[in-house]
DNA sequence: CTGAAAGCGCTTACAG
DNA sequence: CTGAAAGCGCTTACAG
């Protein structure tokens, strides 16, 4: 039978661009990674063709070729919280900008969907995995993540002692400062709202109690009030602390989302955080610029910890075996309305 | 010079396997696929073989060969507004359901960068993209990535007429509906707020225009105030509404953002929302339950609406050739404090 | 049921 | 400077 010709769907390859340019397949792979080895003038021409033939990239192929990748895998917990969406988008405009693509999952806090991801991850032979654990996350898993020779980057949420790469914020002092201000506007009963389990959670917590004892205040653990760290939590925590006696005026969220919450908690009593009530969020979210009324809140820079994540992340990639890197936010006290 | 062992480092591959098990590697190849073809006690043994080696499936290499891709793209204009960031929740969900994998990518609004993350779709061999587009995005666009040969789904924003798939929801029913229940309440004067440019915009504006027309009252240009479709611009809008004369005390807004960016101008001044002033809001954000004061809106259902979308464009990977798809959400009126 | 062989689209020594 | 050849880790007809 005579050999006819391939069908027009076929993908253009190199060979194709190799062929019609009159150069072998090496001299098309190395123009197309820019090797000063070939002279311009053939370099030119090989463009040229590819151009003209719609000659695509093959990533794939090289990468398997080169045993490399450009794809880093970001796991998120929780996205409907504007805090992760915000770090989220700063994780990936850095991964971007340095030639990488993302990868992206939502573990929604559920273990086995994290667990998942991550092998799913592992298959498509991510460059390193950024992950912001899900409540609850085995210690292990970085041991696992390591044995799989892949890059971890454990985000926000630290998964304890280990000599993994962390980024996130220093949380005790981000409540001590604000729960430090209330006490410093005169309140002398100021309660703790939101937040019920996990590191950030007792983290934030003892800098509240911290900020209580130097300033010689008992600790009442009628005060806190656990709840989900989502608004409906903050709405229902604020409603419980109310009922305290005597009464409590002033308080420090677990995060802006709960503060929010409260927000709502107050305004459906008709008061206004402010003047009838002082209340301080954590992570400064952009919406607490806008919200009802604006929120006094501690910066943490939400997307600028992304960022950084990501840098830290690709700077592992690059050396291995460099030292462990841990970063820490300094949270900064942000007052706007509330308090 | 004698050959020495490999490596420990060396990833273990389908041969490593087959020769532990003393088969052939096209048997394991099968085995992995769950063939029928191998007998049960052969696949047992090489499945056993396989995981004490550590043995891990290489995705890329598989996919390379048999042309296949499990992973899909989705590009998003803005993760900041939490419309979207429900969304992408919905489609993430979907598309890990049904085996694949998300390369997910922001653009925020910038048409240079829209075009780099799809072209690097491209090259990452995409099995389909799922696109929010940037406002501006030319209508073009829809056949560049039909000559690349990968699926479509256009979501939210529609491009114009076409023969893209598409699933966004009924804008000017949502907005009609909304102003009709102004109308109903009493209100002569009821203002338009925030947005300012797209097609989804025009798209609510009319469906204000269209109740006002019905209920005989006449188009006021000055009611309809421009802004950025943020708190930021709900907040700015809500301040001008309320300088025209005669008064008015009633809007619908653009989206819930605007709106909780009007709810804050409202607080800012006294004023509260549901008594002094009537707001309706666009999308229904997981957020609008607990604003303050929770938002009444219009109910689209995000989290829904990124779920269709995904199987919207799963379907079209499967069935190439079938007719257009164009899924429109019915919007509902959610009626809580605010109006 | 299982094996030998070709091939997916690249890259990278190695010659010339 | 450029080409021929081997190989990345799989899959898939094709034989047997």
């Amino acid at each position: 039978m005579a050999k006819t010709t391939t069908a027009l769907t076929r993908p253009v390859t190199i060979m194709d661009v190799a062929n019609a340019a009159g150069v072998s397949k090496s001299t098309v792979s190395l123009v197309l990674q820019g090797s000063p080895l070939i002279r311009e003038e053939t370099a030119g021409r090989v463009r040229e063709v590819a151009k003209t033939l719609g000659y695509v990239y093959n990533r794939r192929a090289a990468d398997l070729r080169r045993n490399s990748s450009n794809t880093v895998g970001v796991v998120i917990n929780d996205l409907m919280n504007p805090f992760f969406a915000e770090v989220l988008v700063g994780i990936e405009r850095k991964l971007m900008q340095a030639g990488y693509i993302t990868l992206m999952a939502h573990t929604n806090e559920n273990l086995e969907v994290q667990q998942k991801v991550m092998q799913s991850m592992r298959e498509q032979h991510a460059a390193g995995i950024v992950l912001c654990p899900a409540i609850g996350t085995p210690r292990t898993l970085v041991k696992q993540v390591r044995d799989w020779g892949i890059p971890l980057l454990v985000m926000v949420r630290s998964l304890g002692p280990g000599s993994y790469d962390f980024v996130g914020s220093d949380n005790p002092r981000g409540t001590y400062l604000a729960t430090q201000h209330l006490l410093g506007a005169g309140h002398k009963r100021v309660g703790f709202l939101g937040g019920q389990a996990g590191l950030v959670y007792e983290q934030r917590l003892s800098g509240y109690r911290k900020a209580l004892e130097e300033a010689g205040v008992a600790f009442d653990d009628k005060l806190v009030v656990n709840a989900k760290p989502n608004r409906q939590g903050g709405y229902q925590a604020l409603g419980e602390l109310l009922a305290r006696k005597p009464a409590v005026k002033a308080a420090v969220c677990y995060n802006d989302i709960t503060a929010f919450g409260a927000l709502a908690a107050l305004g459906e009593r008709k008061l206004r955080a402010g003047s009838d009530f002082a209340l301080i969020g954590f992570d400064n979210v952009l919406d607490a610029q806008h919200s009802n009324p604006p929120l006094s809140t501690i910066d943490i820079q939400p997307g600028a910890l992304g960022e950084q994540a990501a840098q830290a992340l690709l700077t592992r990639i690059e050396h291995p075996e460099r030292a462990r890197q841990v970063q820490l936010a300094e949270p900064t006290l942000l007052l706007r309305q509330s308090a």
